[in-house]
RNA sequence: GGCCCCAUCGUCUAUCGGUUAGGACAUUAGGUUUUCAUCCUAAAAAGAGGGGUUCGACUCCCCUUGGGGCUACCA
């Protein structure tokens, strides 16, 4: 029997940026996708209009694009279908499987106000079923007179006053990838809005309707889903459908164990990748939140976690999003970079607190700059502290920091003159020659390598943390590193 | 309140009845012919509590506790 092609979705709504936990959705998706041979679709789910955000669609394919997850075909877009959504809520009424409902908000409340008062359940009493059921010429004089309504899926349902009789027997089950059989119990489902008085669907609905005729096999989506998964269900029996197979993510958790939104720090994927992290270490670390492989591996390409990823390694519990872990993977990926490349990524930060200044330095100097702090940077953005004092003539700094632990002012000024009569000397000026030719000279002078190469440190950067002084010297040259080492001088007087 | 679910170092996690409970990040100490970083070495660090089942439980079952998600004409 052949198999039917796997395919996944992705359907985010406009609503606001991708944030990370919906990149680890789509992440997932594609991954077990690709890994089966299968495709990776897109929905926008804009059926919100109060929420909808103009241009946030575009701004998540363009994130989506960055983090190199490519989705097959064209992206569907709901609120452009909602002559489908209406045919099928009309096939459900037709077929009494769904009512006309007249209630308005106020008085929907107003009611949930009382049930909550008295501790009952909180969902919609079914009043307009009874309506619909007893009275069909007031609900067609209702819809004559263009009175606002709703419609409600009728959730299959014995009677009212057995609640905890039979009903409590008749649970409504599915199964899940991750959390296995489950089972909820029919009486707390509630009789669900399919279509909103504007003629829009709701979310339940549209997902159902659309995954179906999208011919979507797998949906994996965020926990938070797990409860309305029943109300799902129910239509597909009303409609006479095979639901797809239910796969639910665990939370991304931010400090405070609660689902990571805005509140609890920036974390939309555009954040990240404006603080210059890669899309390959976010990914690798992301795809680590929520499944692992078994195995010590914790560095892999998105083909190597379309080889690994393991739906049946996936976990139940939410993570804790960890920046410092973040950093470390993507200081990882930074160290691996070429030269070139690095280079290309890091223009543009500095291009940004520059601006035309660097018109001022070679691409050849900049390329060694930044090479230089390849193995300190956690992030791009970094790299514009980092660098600074080689794109600044004038360095700021206290005269105290060139005095080398208990060394003082007129030993360290006395050592910095005779390095500089030294590196006067120095003909060949590349980094080896200079380090082997210091070295030497201090060797020679029966110094210690830090009472000398400290100052000439600070001297050259200003910073209590740089480089060391003969990458600095190669890259700036001979004639800016003496005159850095002769201001270091005239600050000693 | 109701429904559903979760529970190993600070964090992400391995373990699918028998292990000195392993790894990574972070932390601390030391080394890598000056600082930071990189790299290397080492240290400290965990099965929430209580009952069972079993020759033997982190692992299986139950309860407690703690935590989370959901409970909209939002997704």
């Amino acid at each position: 029997m052949k198999q039917p092609k796997i395919r996944t979705r992705m359907a985010p709504s406009p609503t606001g940026m991708l944030h990370i936990g919906g990149l680890r959705t789509a992440l997932y998706n594609y991954l077990f996708a690709k890994q089966n041979d299968g495709e990776f679709l897109l929905r926008i789910e804009d059926t919100d209009r109060a929420r909808f955000v103009p241009g946030a669609k575009e701004k998540i394919f363009e994130m989506l694009t960055w983090a190199d997850l490519n989705w097959d075909g064209e992206p569907a877009i709901q609120s452009e279908r909602l002559e489908v959504y209406q045919k099928y809520a009309q096939q459900l009424i037709d077929e009494d499987k769904a009512y006309y409902c007249f209630c308005t908000s106020e008085e929907l409340e107003e009611m949930r106000a009382s049930q909550q008062k008295n501790n009952l359940l909180v969902m919609y009493n079914r009043k307009c079923k009874e309506l619909n059921e007893k009275h069909k010429d007031i609900v067609e004089k209702n819809l004559a007179d263009g009175k606002p309504y709703v419609i409600r899926m009728k959730v299959p349902y014995y009677d009212t006053d057995k609640i905890l009789g039979k009903d409590k027997e008749r649970p409504v089950k599915f199964k899940d990838l991750v959390w296995g059989d489950l089972s909820f119990y029919r009486y707390a489902i509630d009789d669900q809005i399919l279509i909103k008085s504007d003629g829009f669907p709701t979310y339940h609905f549209a997902v159902v309707v659309d995954d179906h005729e999208m011919e979507i096999t797998h949906i994996m989506r965020g926990e938070e889903w797990l409860p309305s998964t029943p109300k799902h269900i129910l239509l597909y029996q009303a409609f006479g459908w095979t639901p797809p197979v239910y796969c639910h993510l665990p939370n991304i958790l931010g400090e405070n164990k609660k689902k990571l939104s805005k509140r609890t720090g920036d974390v939309s994927v555009e954040d990240f990748k404006n603080k210059g992290y890669l899309p390959e270490a976010l990914i690798n670390y992301i795809a680590l939140l929520g499944w692992n492989p078994g195995t010590e591996q914790e560095i892999f390409s998105l083909e190597e976690l379309i080889k690994q990823f393991d739906v049946n390694k996936l976990h139940k519990s939410g993570a804790i999003f960890d920046y410092k872990k973040l950093d470390n993977i993507n200081g990882q990926y930074l160290r691996k970079l070429p030269a070139k490349q690095l280079f290309d990524f890091c223009l543009p930060y500095l291009a940004e607190i520059y601006g035309d200044a660097l018109q001022n330095y070679s691409d050849e100097y900049m390329t060694k700059v930044i090479s230089l702090e390849q193995e300190r940077l956690k992030k791009l953005s970094d790299i514009v502290g980092a660098t600074q004092f080689f794109f600044s003539d004038i360095l700021e700094y206290d005269a105290q920091l060139l005095i080398w632990k208990k060394a003082n002012a007129t030993e360290t000024k006395k050592k910095l003159m005779e390095t500089k009569k030294k590196l006067m000397e120095i003909k060949k000026w590349e980094r080896d020659t200079l380090e082997k030719e210091m070295l030497s000279f201090i060797k020679e002078k029966n110094y210690t390598n830090g009472e000398v190469l400290w100052p000439l440190r600070v001297a050259l950067s200003g910073q209590q943390n740089s480089p060391g002084p003969f990458e600095i010297m190669g890259v700036l040259g001979k004639n800016e590193s003496l005159r850095r080492v002769e201001s270091a001088i005239a600050m000693l007087c």
